[in-house]
DNA sequence: CGGTCGGTTGAAGCTAATCAATTAGAGTGG
DNA sequence: CCACTCTAATTGATTAGCTTCAACCGACCG
């Protein structure tokens, strides 16, 4: 990368405060590019390699499920993406596409990982824990943007019927007035989704659910890693 | 806090690898705390005084916003909430409220920053930027459970003209598919809202919005500090 | 026994998506 | 320069999804 944007990267609130020897160490093996209008400069599901930040630019970030696709956000200059799939060493979430020639620098994951081991352990647990509530909230957001109300229910049962062992039944671990506005619907429409999903296999008993039919249940709900299994 | 809990603590992946002394002084501020049901334990929009940590029972996380009010997420043993506030020293963002009878340790927050401080600046730096980024996505989606599409374009408007000076008029940053899309639209309807809005004083012209009634359209959108004002 | 609460059902209405058609502008190539 | 194509944006008609309102049922509780 060119000696003449270090300044500018050094000044970032996310650098500001890091000692010399860690920010070379970083800046040593880090790298900046130029990308046109259009590039998918990451792709949801592949493991993250770098750290991004925006320098010049604009960058959205999108979701997909099931041929739809939405715009989860849009990153303007000075910003980063991906950082909590960087601190996580996991897979994206979402991908990025510039909507503009862009100026992005990229850190490398590992690199970053390693300068913070070096600092304090504390903190260290603490951006993993943060990462993990973020993402989660990122998988409800897509989950809510790109999915029916009766999607939504189908693949929360598939989830807590993973959870319970997968025995075939599952019982509802809160009322169904709360699994309705968890899914963000009235219980009434829940009520409704529960006798759509009767046709595939699902019989509710009060809070005992039976799942009698998952291969169908799942060519309906089209469970997908990216939103529903947490962890 | 019973000296008979401390190792429970100890062992969560939160504090497992902290030093002992720190973990010594975050203990003696530390208590536990047991709760019954229903009660609130914190409420939108006051400061963040402590990280809680859930041990025993259940805790629901609430969005709410003109009257309606929705299930964020669900908390279940262990687990940490409102930990972005707690770092960025800010206001909550959700309420919660115990389920069930349920044992909480509550961690002052000013411990946790004193303690974060004294660990490596980058380490920090990482967690206050993360910690922006997960309340964004958590404020996109109270945006999206708890308004419709012609609330959030008439917000999204307001906040784009407050940005760039609230001269009366604003420029659309991005083309109206993508803003669609962002706020979870397709872009028939978006044109449609755009026509709701005209009798709020909104009147467009290609990129160009000029906004006559602020007073109009602030009470159709009825704008939310915890849901829209990023920083 | 009346009261409340969680849940279900039906009817009506609203919000938003879909499908289809049209226009306007930008870019391409003969 | 003029057709030709592409795309963004708008509009209308229709349909699907979901909410709202109202009534009702059964369980639990005083």
């Amino acid at each position: 990368m060119r000696e003449h944007d270090l300044p500018e990267i050094r000044a970032l609130e996310l650098f500001r405060t890091m000692s010399e020897p860690s920010f070379d160490e970083l800046m040593r093996a880090a790298y900046m590019q130029t990308f046109p209008a259009q590039v998918q400069l990451i792709s949801e599901g592949e493991l993250a390699d770098f750290l991004f930040i925006l320098i010049e630019g604009r960058v959205d970030l999108l979701g997909t499920n099931a041929n739809r696709e939405t715009t989860m956000a849009i990153i303007k200059p000075v910003g980063t993406f991906i950082l909590a799939a960087v601190l996580k060493d996991a897979v994206h979430l979402m991908s990025a596409r510039t909507a503009e020639k862009s100026r992005v620098l990229m850190v490398p994951a590992c690199n970053i990982r390693d300068i913070l081991a070096k600092d304090g352990d504390f903190a260290r647990a603490i951006t993993i824990e943060l990462s993990g509530c973020y993402r989660a909230v990122v998988r409800d957001h897509k989950n809510l943007k790109l999915r029916s109300s009766v999607e939504r229910l189908a693949n929360r049962l598939i989830g807590l019927h993973q959870a319970q062992g997968a025995t075939g039944e599952l019982v509802l671990p809160y009322d169904k007035k709360t699994l309705a506005s968890l899914l963000n619907m009235t219980p009434e429409n829940l009520s409704r989704a529960f006798n759509t999903l009767k046709a595939y296999g699902v019989s509710v008993d009060n809070d005992r659910i039976a799942l009698a039919d998952m291969r169908g249940l799942e060519t309906l709900a089209k469970p997908n890693q990216l939103i529903d299994w947490r962890l």
